[in-house]
DNA sequence: ACCTGAACACCGTTCAAGT
DNA sequence: ACCTGAACACCGTTCAAGT
């Protein structure tokens, strides 16, 4: 079973991502472990943390490739569209399509804790604030008449509330509230709020 | 150590659910392990499988602890205004600051996961319609101009912003998003979607 | 009848020892 | 130098055996 040198560092860390997001896709958060991830790659566990701090480092670094993954898919799908009400529609539905097509990885995002008092690095902060920002951005052509602070501010409240429609809907639990489509029921929430914010008085 | 006959099953259920909810309290989901709650309240391990299907049973009857919890504070809080505006808003608050002070035991509802295909039993699901039944209660006198369907679909709306800023807060990713109060955030949310709701045109 | 205590099959993490 | 394999301190769950 040695196999040394037969993989750089790199190579290793590479291969360990891989197949941790894969157990990830198919069995969710609880179906993940060092020694599967160690196994599925033919090495031992001791192996992954030459390589990781430790599980919620490969955890970090994981979420770290799905949120590049939904920013990237963000821009792409936002392109599509000239008008500015439709580009900032587009990106409430993409982050939805991408929360219903990899539900387990999305969760993981949100639902990885750090032990008590850790807070994420830097660079993985950067990427959260980074897919804010775009939503920002998108909202910025639709309200001239509105300070930066506010902007901010409804930019927030736009992405929290698409942020929960998400969660209830992976839940499962907006069936008991008889919710049919969850495309159309983002679509109320997002023009509804938009219209409040924009129509002056 | 034996405790033989001093305690009746539904004694040892009630001291095992306080211990729990102490730890998931204080420590989080993962600080929670059936050898913890067994030893907080002298018993053995085998003991809790007496009175428990599983751990997740455990956590369950934990959850649906809390929701009564939630539903009686939203009653009683909104019972302290007259106004129908008021009233809605007031549930958005009561919901925040409930997931403000309670952190842990909030989050345990909607992160805990039933192994896979597995779903919540009826009597829990209810537990859940209720709160959101709350919420469309609320919103009816505010707006009489649309069908039960629409009334439906707004307020299933308004949860999941309230719900999403929740989530997002806790996890301290509102940060990353220059916001300040949570309090406002909900307000703004609430308020600016109402007002594109109710709206004609 | 009620509960224990040990067992089984798993964990994350570390680190001396092997090649 | 690189990786192993065994160890340590934990898990959830079961169930024969003790009182």
């Amino acid at each position: 079973m040695a196999r040394r040198n037969d993989h750089s560092r790199d190579e290793i860390r590479e291969m360990a991502l891989a197949a941790a997001e894969k157990i990830i896709s198919e069995q969710g958060a609880k179906g993940l472990s060092a020694r599967k991830v160690a196994a599925a790659i033919g090495y031992t566990v001791g192996t992954l943390y030459l390589v990781f701090d430790n599980l919620d480092d490969l955890i970090l670094q994981i979420n770290a490739h799905t949120l590049d993954q939904l920013h990237d898919r963000m821009l792409e799908e936002q392109a599509r569209h000239k008008d500015p009400m439709e580009r900032l529609l587009q990106l409430g539905h993409t982050y939805i399509s991408f929360a219903d097509e990899e539900p387990h990885r999305w969760e993981l995002i949100f639902e990885h804790r750090l032990p008590e008092g850790q807070q994420p690095p830097g660079w993985f902060r950067e990427k959260v604030a980074r897919m804010f920002n775009l939503v920002e951005a998108s909202l910025e052509p639709l309200a001239a008449n509105h300070s930066p602070q506010e902007i901010k501010q409804a930019a927030a409240a736009l992405w929290s509330g698409v942020h929960g429609i998400c969660i209830l809907a992976i839940s499962r639990q907006l069936d008991v509230a008889g919710v049919e489509s969850v495309q159309d029921l983002t679509h109320s929430l997002m023009s509804n709020y938009l219209k409040g914010f924009i129509t002056p008085g």
